[in-house]
DNA sequence: CGCGACGTTGATTTGCCTCAACGATTGTGG
DNA sequence: CCACAATCGTTGAGGCAAATCAACGTCGCG
């Protein structure tokens, strides 16, 4: 069960037995059923979270009730809502199973406990951010400079198990566009294919 | 010189005081005249850097030789193409003075000393980055569900410092807006005051 | 089976962009 | 020190990409 998390964290850095011991005692494993929620909006985010298996959407609904997918987490990836889980504010983020999922829960003060005791645990939670933040700056970027078309085929590149896996309205959320515009454009590709 | 920054990481992480004379002594001071380049796009980006003082935009160009403002920095500020910092890639960005600036950069060298040699220096870049990740996801947030106007709005609230010092064209370019968007925006509210 | 979730397609609307022209200000070289 | 260019913001007219609104087909599941 915890092979894949261990694996994921040595990818980074190297621990020594009694730390990666240490380290696995700290992890909950808990499982989600499909349309199950790991995090309502309004509750105070406890935990970091590695998905060992399934899908996740992190999403808000904003003031006119509309839904809007800030990410999605997969296998090998981590998935919280940061801002609430550092300050301990309220959520502004809803964490819902698309699928049925098996996940390692760390609790925040586990996690303190843990950049305490094995140093190198903040050299590896710096290199997650820094990954994260990047990732984010080319979305704005992406957001602010491309057609949907181009988004949306950046979005199949870059994520090809999400497009498998995700209902396309929910991609469709997750970059600023409607539906009915990823239809289009998919329609658009089958037709010129067939010319 | 040097009490700015040191204040700044005072704020998150307390140092002895050899540890704050080596960190003090890889930081190297530099100016820059208004329009000069710190970064230009295809170098690769070799230092982290603290400004003091003045004002900075990062910015993309696309293959329609559009320009997309990526953030702006100022004092108190850190600003770098992480993404070829870490990777060691060539840079993806331009970063330019948009005022006479000075700044403290550390090489990337220099800072990976300092994370060996100061621990709490892995802890302390964790919480900006971590600061730095949930901004982003914000604004990508605005940037899929938020209205130019809405977007504006929150800007100039956000970041009231940069709206007096920021040309517009400027702003209107983070936001992913047109100029004319944001002029027209504004003639809205003063003819909305007068009546 | 019947209902909800999901995707498709068409008709219409609209927010914002594009293109263009024009002041106001700043800066700069002769 | 002035003439001229460059930069910046404003305003108007017209166009387009994508949203909205609406109807319909299909699939999977309780």
């Amino acid at each position: 069960m915890y092979d894949l998390i261990l694996q994921h964290v040595a990818r980074h850095i190297t621990l020594a037995p009694h730390e990666e011991a240490f380290f696995q005692s700290l992890l909950k494993p808990r499982s989600f059923r499909k349309r199950q929620y790991l995090l309502q909006a309004g509750d105070v985010c406890k935990h970091e979270t590695f998905i060992t298996k399934g899908l996740f959407r992190a999403f808000t609904v904003d003031a006119a009730g509309e839904e809007h997918v800030v990410m999605f987490g997969m296998e090998d990836w981590w998935i919280s809502d940061l801002y609430s889980l550092l300050t301990g504010n309220a959520a502004t983020q809803h964490i819902e199973a698309l699928e049925d999922s098996e996940v390692l829960c760390i609790e925040k003060s586990d996690l303190e406990k843990l950049y305490q005791q094995v140093p190198a645990f903040n050299r590896f939670m710096r290199v997650m951010l820094q990954n994260a933040f990047v990732a984010h700056q080319q979305r704005v970027l992406a957001s602010i400079s491309q057609t949907a078309e181009e988004q949306y085929l950046a979005f199949i590149k870059k994520y090809p198990a999400l497009d498998q896996r995700v209902p396309q309205h929910q991609i469709a959320s997750y970059l600023g566009i409607t539906p009915e515009t990823i239809s289009r454009i998919r329609k658009q590709w089958s037709d010129a294919r067939k010319k």
